[in-house]
DNA sequence: TGTTGGATCAACT
DNA sequence: GTTGATCCAACAC
């Protein structure tokens, strides 16, 4: 890890969510559990922005499982999906507008034996490419939803590492609000789950 | 109290 | 390209 490695601050979080969401490529999540440090290279996200947005799970308003999503930024949400994978989101904008970044792709970099473990990896399998999987890889729960990620369990940095590219798409896996480019990516990684 | 479908993944054909 | 695995939040009744 290099001494340059700086953790984001809650200021990073509190702005325009498209703003953070490019901003996080290149970024680096950090999760330190049992004494170990697992680390990856965020290399696709996507912005869910506001009761407006049709795909955003705070379009049906305020409720129990997205309340986390009205408060401030710099906290993780964390949901599960089709009865199997758990999701994990960075909470954005100020607290009482709902918005938050999907992490969809990694690069694994420290602890990647934990991460395989974690796994329970049946043959050789890219661990991270996509947002069921990088929590698996992370073991990443409902225990981990509404963490503070300016304190020192979960958190982002930045590594200062040469700028990525980055591209930008319609979201993956939604039905609604597929008009949007809100997903960012790093073309020339290939932890990308999806190529288009 | 019951039904339904989802911000997924891997293993098939 | 299709499907099975498998849970829970949201909503209808």
């Amino acid at each position: 890890m290099s001494s340059k490695a700086k953790k984001l601050k809650r200021g990073f979080y509190l702005r325009p969510t498209l703003e953070v969401a490019r901003d996080l490529i290149g970024k680096y999540l950090v999760y330190r559990t049992g004494g170990r440090l697992l680390s990856a290279r965020l290399v696709e996200v996507e912005a869910y922005i506001g009761e407006d947005d049709p795909a955003c799970h705070a379009a049906v308003g305020r409720t129990p499982r997205n309340e986390v999503m009205y408060g401030p930024g710099g906290f993780s949400y964390v949901y599960f999906i089709y009865g199997m994978y758990y999701c994990l989101n960075i909470v954005t904008e100020v607290k009482g507008f709902p918005a938050a970044v999907l992490i969809r792709g990694a690069e694994p970099v420290d602890g990647i034996e934990i991460m395989n473990l974690n796994y329970g990896r049946t043959r050789q399998v890219r661990l991270t490419n996509g947002p069921g999987k990088l929590c698996k890889a992370f073991n990443l729960t409902r225990k981990q939803n509404n963490l503070d990620l300016t304190g020192s369990n979960l958190y982002l940095e930045d590594r200062h590492d040469r700028a990525a590219r980055i591209k930008s798409s319609a979201r993956i896996g939604i039905k609604k609000g597929v008009d949007k480019n809100w997903r960012f990516f790093d073309p020339d990684s290939s932890y990308v789950s999806v190529k288009r």
